[in-house]
DNA sequence: CCGCTGACTGGCCGATCGGTCACTTTAGAA
DNA sequence: TTCTAAAGTGACCGATCGGCCAGTCAGCGG
């Protein structure tokens, strides 16, 4: 009666589920063996086979346990939002502290929605990838209801701007920091606030005045 | 005299970079065996290990051809930059053409560059990742110069964001098609042109006027 | 105390992995 | 025509792959 969508999840399972985790997330789904995760969760393999029934449906199992916590989250950012910049500027913020509060868990997902495409759950990240975007296109079209976003810009194009540039810059912090130019990479918050800038008010010099 | 760097590639070696690109590209390193590879490419598996002294050199070759040929090809296309506006418009077209041009080539650099981070060839993509991005960078640092760009703004960030969007338009096209909302998945032109005025003019309704 | 169930294990399966080896075939220079 | 070097091959190697199986063990309701 509490719970019926949750089957417990033993301990052994759980350790399983998190050992697998960190492993696909680094390596990808054929770069890591059952062996490597049951040693890993300090299991034998067999066990993991008493959990899951196939390698493919414990890779499901651990994406869809990331997508699901990778969803709802940004929802209620929006409900409080006052203005248009000030709701960019919350769903950035909010999106960039989601992405790196559990980085395996955001590489799985942004991984399986940037390379698998059509493969191997897939859908479980197009669906919540397809959620997160129509909540920031709904942003930006009720703004350009209330006449703070240009009428002749599709709303759509600054929400996969946002969402893009985001997930980039959470997916290859690792060679950004190697570049000298790109002086925000350890700066998760000035990087935010800037893009927010740009993507608002342009690069381009204002013809009389700005802000 | 003629071309030392070159030792001239026999036909055999060809086709089994040509295969491995294909299958790399598609499945990543660990996705492939070399006998897909040498099945692919029509030879035995003992010739590809004739030819290349391991799996990882194999998909090293392949990944140096992909990178040289997405090399230096941006470069000219700055040259005859007029204003900033055009420049921008002309480097992300160019940009664009060239990761449609062979899908297989950029599916690779372009994984390498979000996924792999440090491993396997990672340098490689690191490199000519770097050349382009300090490339589109100058275009953003002139136009600082010559007053066309705010001097408020870094040229790093909308630099960055070019070469991301750009880069998440391509790799995750096969998602975006089935987003309703993403109406310019197969136009890649109109994408071009409305992400160039949305990073120059930004999306807010201008104070007083625009353009 | 029994009997059942789910967690867990070692050992094994056939297939495939990356890689090696001895060998044959081909092609061009002499 | 002969010699040589590269191209290409089938058979094989040990290791590891995903997966299966028989069985042990602990806990628990009866």
């Amino acid at each position: 009666m509490r719970d019926d969508l949750t089957p417990p999840i033993s301990a052994g399972e759980q350790g399983i589920l998190d050992a697998a985790k960190e492993l696909f997330s680094e390596h990808g789904f054929d770069g890591v063996s059952i062996n490597a995760i049951a040693a890993r969760a300090g299991v034998c393999k067999a066990n993991v086979f008493h959990h899951f029934e196939s390698k493919e449906a414990l890779y499901r199992a651990v994406l869809e346990r990331s997508c699901e916590r990778f969803s709802g989250l940004l929802g209620d950012v929006l409900t409080r939002s006052t203005s248009l910049h000030q709701g960019v500027q919350d769903f950035a913020g909010a999106h960039l502290r989601l992405l790196f509060s559990d980085e395996a868990r955001s590489r799985l997902v942004v991984r399986g929605f940037l390379d698998d495409s059509v493969q191997r759950g897939g859908d479980l990240v197009e669906q919540v990838m397809a959620a997160n975007f129509a909540l920031l296109v709904k942003l930006f079209s009720d703004a350009r209801d209330r006449h703070e976003l240009r009428a002749d810009v599709d709303p759509v194009l600054p929400a996969f701007l946002l969402l893009a540039a985001n997930s980039v810059f959470f997916q290859s912090q690792g060679i950004l920091r190697r570049f000298a130019e790109f002086s925000f990479a350890d700066d998760a918050d000035r990087y935010s606030e800037m893009l927010c800038d740009v993507l608002l008010n342009g690069v381009k010099t204002p013809t009389p005045q700005s802000t």
